[in-house]
DNA sequence: CTGTATCCAGCAAGATACTG
DNA sequence: CAGTATCTTGCTGGATACAG
């Protein structure tokens, strides 16, 4: 669907939310930004993405991964890791996560000049 | 700023940071949007943005309004009326949030065909 | 019409420690 | 390494009423 509307309808609003809900929350958009470089592990994923703690990188993790927009895959190694990977899916919102990250470095400058 | 990165930089990742801190919750992309079609009021957004409470409207754009994404304008009329509109800055963002929104409907038709 | 005031509940999320 | 358990706090945001 290509978005031509003259006014925004119910329905596109919900849509938003849902998107919202989908992609919201401090963490998310980050964690799937990481993980656009290449797949990671549980480890490399709290490194990068600063400050989160052990237990709320495994909840953001689980609930992308039912969303099917990151997969999730035990290596067969000793000891185990596990490698977290972006989706086909998923992988159409980098580019729009891109343009979020250059929309906020341009804000930062704006803001700062006035 | 085009994104050219091999990997996610420490930099990349606040910057990222900000943007969501900039448009995330709840509200902020729905209200942006229906600006995005045209001045609105005070009431206009409370029936547009489904389910919004008049404290946390206020509370939304007045942060917008501090970010300079949005304009307020009190028109002397009577009874007084107040207009809000997106400003150019913002407007940037709109291609943005149209990209998320049909992910939003995409991904609806994904996950219910799974 | 355009908000603000008040009160309140729920949950996101932080710190920390611990397990397989 | 890859998480889970527990405990606690602070803020988001909902309901409702009221004010200029």
């Amino acid at each position: 669907m290509q978005c031509t509307e003259k006014a925004p309808s119910k329905e596109s609003t919900l849509a938003l939310r849902d998107t919202i809900e989908l992609l919201g929350g401090k963490w998310r958009i980050c964690i799937l930004r990481n993980l656009s470089f290449g797949e990671m592990r549980f480890k490399d994923l709290q490194e990068t993405v600063i400050g989160i703690s052990p237990k709320v990188l495994s909840k953001e993790l689980q609930d992308l991964e039912q969303n099917r927009l990151i997969t999730r895959t035990v290596n067969n190694t000793k000891p185990v890791t596990v490698s977290y990977a972006i989706t086909a899916h998923a992988a159409h919102t980098v580019p729009v996560i891109n343009a979020l990250l250059e929309f906020g470095l341009l804000h930062r400058r704006k803001i700062k000049s006035t």
